[in-house]
DNA sequence: GTCTGTCGGTGCGGTACCGTACAGTGGGCG
DNA sequence: CGCCCACTGTACGGTACCGCACCGACAGAC
């Protein structure tokens, strides 16, 4: 596979820099991995990087690996809300093979990390040529319909709190180890809510031990007690996760 | 096409049971359609009909035709909230062709009326077997998704006379005529709010001079002035059908 | 015509957010 | 070493919505 920015020289690669960590990628058939393969390009993600642009039209899918990546709208009035997050488990730019190659919404890097990406072309031909590929790109769609529901009803009925939780699972569940760097500032931007609102949130999570939180650095320290005092929420969408990715299982 | 109800029997069917009215039927080419007109089973659709259950496997997919259709999501407690609303525009059973079988959310019949359905089976089928059928049902779906999107975009930013504009412009571009059927008592359990909160929105509209409501009947006086009061979120939802689904824009 | 149930409007205290303003504090860089 | 700035915490009034309780009015059934 080409390479477009720094990456271990080594002769083994550093195992971050294996495509297949992401969960789509390691799902595909044999038969489409090997196409795929010499096609995916590395891609560093940095903090804040913006993977496409409200309306604009993509040049490529992103299969992230260790970043994780918001969508997000942002309102006329600059304000913003997160509609989805997408890590290991998915990919970035549905709207490439679902038709309509663009979308009123934004994708930012909310975790730096690394990545593969492919160019739109491809996806769109093995998109059509390719029953395996649609029905596991189809299957993760509509995983990520059921999170994008999922956050209207959160957005409406649960306190802040409740979100909050929610969001670092979600967050928590796409990397490894047990801690964030994450400002409350962007958690904010995430939640559409005011800083303020996410450090009185994450001071009650501290009261309560679950987590630590350290200019930019959350370390949670009591995963269950999170999942018990989060909504249903959380639940409902990782348990379709699950249930439409079996991939993901297997992890 | 097979009758399931009580239907003119007139030589000249009645337009309402045309299924072509339902827009993505009729954007068809003419193959699928002649495929597809002996399998359309007529319906009726009373309101407040459930047409799937959370977590249930779907039989059908259903075309409205002059009847409306919510997904929503029902807690835990029994609270519910809208996620987005199907009429003659799309279908209602996405999750079959996009490979889960089921979502964890339930669709009611918003607005009494008419509509077509097809059997799983066949619809799945027909989704492998034709390019044109898949693409156009995709991108109905992308539409859908915006939809989403932008319910929780609006739930979290928006106020609630501006969200019952939006929810009423929704609703009124997929109906004829100026009126809705309609209990604020039902609105609210779309919304997510008080009965009370909706009274309350829906005199400030009567006082604007906006609508009219009587008992379950919500007659619309001035529609550019609810387009003017309600937020961003409707005409970004409006732009996205217009542009993935041409066919509504010809009708 | 009466009766009953649905529908809508009203009032009240409570609360979870918001907007704004500002103070402390620690990390990193010169 | 000290400065600066990003980040977190605090405070305060405002407000939009909630939960609850209740009332009046109209419609349809009998």
């Amino acid at each position: 596979m080409s390479i477009s920015a720094a990456a271990p020289a080594s002769t083994t690669p550093a195992p971050a820099s294996d495509p297949r960590l992401n969960e789509l990628l390691a799902a595909l058939p044999d038969a489409e991995w090997r196409r795929w393969q010499p096609l995916l390009e590395f891609v560093q993600l940095p903090l804040g990087q913006v993977l496409y642009e409200s309306g604009r039209t993509l040049s490529h899918v992103y299969f992230p690996t260790t970043a994780i990546v918001s969508l997000l709208y942002v309102m006329e009035n600059g304000a913003s809300a997160e509609i989805a997050v997408v890590g290991n488990e998915g990919v970035v730019g549905i709207s490439l093979f679902m038709g309509g190659g663009s979308t009123p919404s934004r994708a930012v890097v909310q975790s730096a990390g690394i990545g593969f990406r492919l160019r739109s072309e491809v996806v769109k031909e093995e998109f059509d040529r390719s029953h395996p590929v649609m029905h596991l790109l189809l299957r993760y769609t509509q995983a990520l319909i059921t999170q994008m529901s999922q956050t209207a009803v959160c957005n409406r009925h649960h306190s802040l709190d409740q979100q909050l939780c929610r969001w670092l699972l979600l967050s928590l569940d796409r990397l490894q180890g047990d801690e964030l760097v994450m400002t409350q500032e962007l958690i904010a931007n995430m939640l559409g809510v005011r800083r303020e609102g996410v450090t009185e949130a994450a001071l009650n999570l501290q009261k309560a031990g679950l987590i630590r939180y350290v200019r930019g650095h959350i370390t949670v320290l009591d995963r269950p007690g999170l999942e018990q005092r989060t909504c249903e929420c959380y639940a409902v969408v990782k348990r379709e996760y699950d249930r439409l990715l079996p991939a993901h299982i297997a992890s």
